[in-house]
RNA sequence: GCCAACAUAGCUCAGCUGGUAGAGCAACGCUUUCGUAAAGCGUGGGUCGUCGGUUCAAAUCCGACUGUUGGCUCCA
């Protein structure tokens, strides 16, 4: 999986996590008769929470509001099919079948038809009935088109039951609160399409999201926390603090990064190859592009050629088409039928004639040139084979920040988080069988560095095995369980606490994940180990062993950021933009009160940047509190205030971004502090 | 990809039912030389996402396209 790796680009995880957790994203492979990874089905299973069996508190009340959503519903629109209405994770939804296209104006509507619902205090009343009971409920309220079918998944044996309030009556487990009243605080939040069972091939209904709380109070909090979410939406700091740019003109999904966004991303970078100096991985550098047949080598690319940007044109056939003494005329058709191929490869990803292609007699096989590369691995595999090993050599570590491009979705991209070209912090090992744990070992240390360094302390980790139920994997049993149990051990020295989840590995060796949650809850699947018997076998690669016979290394794909794109996304929203000094694209903001003291400020630029600190000097005709508000606007760690005292004592007045006005100090000793602060990669450390 | 909403100056937005564009901030200039989150005055800046249609007249109405945003998992 170097390709899996690859593949969720930070994401690939991601990726493979939505594909998993939505249906209709496997549906649609699976339909297209490519629901197989290389190396086999991809495995999905699906954990089931079922709300009802242990629900808490707040999830009744979401779940009831849900009910009386479903109960407004019909008062406004009689002729509304309703599908199903659970609680969720921050509050409630129900999908419903309705001609009318709902309006910002029908939810308002909507949510004061559920204020009378919920002032008429209506009991909530549970039945259990038998299924032909059930049936003729159904059939009764008029609700038969998508009920019936809910009906149908209610295990045998299992009781059938209804809840009614007022005058609904709807299928349900439940359980619900007694009464109405006692959801005291509910809003509805947005429209949205939702395919009924959550399959692309089945009817898109209308979903109504809301959230209730037991509280009023504590239904404030949660909008003040979504407008803190924007606040620290990466996308808006993006733009605010001039990071990152997506230009269409450039392409949906392509990161273009600013200077100052340039500078996060390198001095992670040269983080990380600090540490993989220390770890002993050899940098390596490799195209963006790779033939075609490399990756039908690797088994990646009939699989994923849904997700790939088309091939492009071999230039070799190019160079040949012109020996070969073509004509103009010749090479033009060749090129056309090249170019008729391309065009159709986009009407058919598009479903329709984006390109009108009425040449399409193209030769597919001018097609097999060159890929934009979706993975870094068959290029390190060929590093690696390009010369005899010996054990001695191994572990052999190469690295690289490997750029790779990914077709996704139109409606799956999103600012940083969700792109179509990305840049991992890749590197592949290649060991000997009895170095496998260790090495996956050293992977998961670097990882935690990591997220210890970015003070992201809130993660879990995922150990995924193999589904024991399944035969789908490659590879023999023997090297699972040896590959499983190096995880394992792995993880248990590590000495964090994991879960080991089955049918959660690739399938062609178990994998480690670090899930991390965020500040306002989210979870962000970032840096990713996994251990591949696979690829090795495919490329027939070897190394000569202290038997003097030949053996079969083993491949550790790791990326301890994920792709760079996306771990600063997450990285701008864990800080909020308020980065730590070694981060931070501006250090240290000079601000000279008046014009009087603009040479002390000159004077201490030229030392800051003597001394590799990345300082400005606000030469602005403005007052001091203006030129203050700019730079905590800016999210500058540092200001110095500079004044006729400071200059005379050649001292400075330090304002810190985390920790207010610190007082004047001589410029010497702040520096001093400052460059520690820098080298150690100290997180802003809070007002005490 | 599918559903919905949205697209006006660098940013945030105003512009009602059609009569050919405005504010604040930012930028730039001048005045001010200032002590910890906004000094005053002035100047420049938009083919109103693109293309097409309706109309005497379109930012405004209609259509197509492009892009953005929120969704498309949480089993009755």
């Amino acid at each position: 999986m170097a390709l899996l790796i690859g593949r969720a680009e930070g994401k690939e995880n991601c990726k493979f996590v939505r594909r998993r957790r939505r249906g209709w994203a496997i549906d649609r492979r699976g339909r297209n008769g490519r629901g197989c990874a290389p190396y086999g089905p991809v495995i999905v299973h699906r954990t089931k929470t079922s709300l009802h069996m242990s629900t808490s508190p707040l999830e009744e009340i979401r779940h009831s509001a849900s009910h009386v959503l479903a109960t407004a519903i019909l008062r406004v629109f009689p002729d509304a099919k309703l599908d199903i209405g659970p609680a969720t994770e921050s509050g409630f939804y129900y999908d419903i079948d309705l001609e009318h296209k709902l309006t910002a104006e029908d939810l308002t509507k909507l949510e004061a038809e559920m204020k009378k619902v919920i002032d008429e205090n209506q009991s909530f009343r549970r039945s259990e009935v038998s299924r032909e009971e059930a049936v003729e409920l159904i059939k009764k309220s008029g609700q038969e088109r998508y009920k019936l079918g809910r009906l149908a998944d209610v295990p045998e044996g299992e009781a059938i039951s209804f809840y009614q309030n007022g005058e609904f009556l709807d299928l349900c487990a439940g359980p619900h609160v007694r009464y109405t009243k006692q959801i005291k605080a509910f809003k509805l939040l947005s429209i949205a399409g939702a395919y009924h069972r959550g399959d692309e091939k089945n009817k898109q209904l209308q979903r109504i999201y809301g959230t209730a709380f037991a509280s009023k109070e504590e239904l404030a909090q949660y909008l003040e926390r979504m407008e803190q979410a924007k606040q620290r939406d990466h996308r808006k700091l993006g733009r605010d603090l001039k990071l990152f740019v997506i230009d269409d003109d450039v392409g949906q999904g392509l990161i273009l990064w600013t200077p100052a966004g340039s500078v996060i991303r390198q001095e992670l970078q040269t983080f990380i190859l600090g540490e993989l100096q220390k770890q002993g991985y050899s940098q390596v550098f490799t195209p963006h592009i790779g033939k075609l047949t490399l990756y039908k080598t690797s088994g990646h690319f009939p699989y994923y050629k849904e997700s790939q940007f088309p091939a492009i044109m071999d230039p070799d056939q190019l160079a040949q088409i012109a020996h070969e003494g073509c004509s103009c005329a010749d090479m033009t058709a060749r090129l056309d039928a090249v170019s008729t191929s391309f065009q159709a490869e986009i009407n058919r990803r598009a479903g329709r004639e984006v390109i009108p292609a009425d040449r399409t007699k193209a030769d597919e096989s001018l097609l097999d040139g060159f890929l934009l590369k979706p993975m870094n691995c068959p290029h390190h595999i060929k590093i690696y084979a390009s010369q005899p090993h010996s054990y001695r050599d191994l572990p052999l570590r190469l690295a690289e920040f490997g750029t790779v491009y990914r077709w996704e979705q139109s409606g799956e991209l999103n600012g940083m988080t969700r792109v179509r070209g990305f840049t991992q912090d890749d590197a592949h090992l290649f060991c000997t069988e009895e170095q496998v744990a260790q090495e996956v070992l050293g992977c998961l240390s670097l990882v935690k560095i990591v997220l210890t360094t970015l003070g992201m302390s809130d993660y879990r980790v995922r150990v995924g095995l193999r589904d024991p139920d399944s035969n789908k994997y490659t590879g023999t049993k023997e090297n699972w369980d040896k590959a499983e149990n190096a995880c394992r051990e792995a993880a248990k020295t590590l000495g964090v606490p994991f879960t080991e989840e089955p049918g959660e590995a690739a399938f062609y060796g178990p994998k480690i994940d670090f899930v991390v949650r965020d500040v306002i809850g989210r979870e962000w699947q970032l840096g990713t180990v996994q251990v591949d018997y696979n690829l090795p076998v495919r490329f027939d690669l070897s190394y000569i062993g202290a038997d003097n016979q030949p053996h079969r290394p083993v491949m550790i794909h790791r990326a301890p950021f994920g792709s760079m794109e996306r771990f600063c996304g997450v990285l701008i929203e864990h800080f909020a933009g308020d980065f730590p000094a070694w981060l931070a694209p501006e250090q240290v903001r000079l601000v000279p009160i008046s014009e009087k003291t603009l040479d002390y400020g000159k004077d201490l630029l030229a030392q800051l940047k003597a001394a590799g600190v990345r300082a400005v000097l606000d030469e602005h005709n403005d007052k001091l509190g203006a030129k203050i508000r700019r730079a905590e606007i800016e999210k500058v760690p540092y200001t110095l205030v500079l004044g006729q005292k400071e200059a005379e004592a050649k001292a400075v007045s330090v304002r810190s971004r985390a920790r207010g006005d610190e007082g004047v100090q001589p410029f010497a000793e702040y520096m001093e502090r400052l460059v520690q602060e820098i080298r150690t990669r100290a997180l802003p450390a809070k007002k005490v």
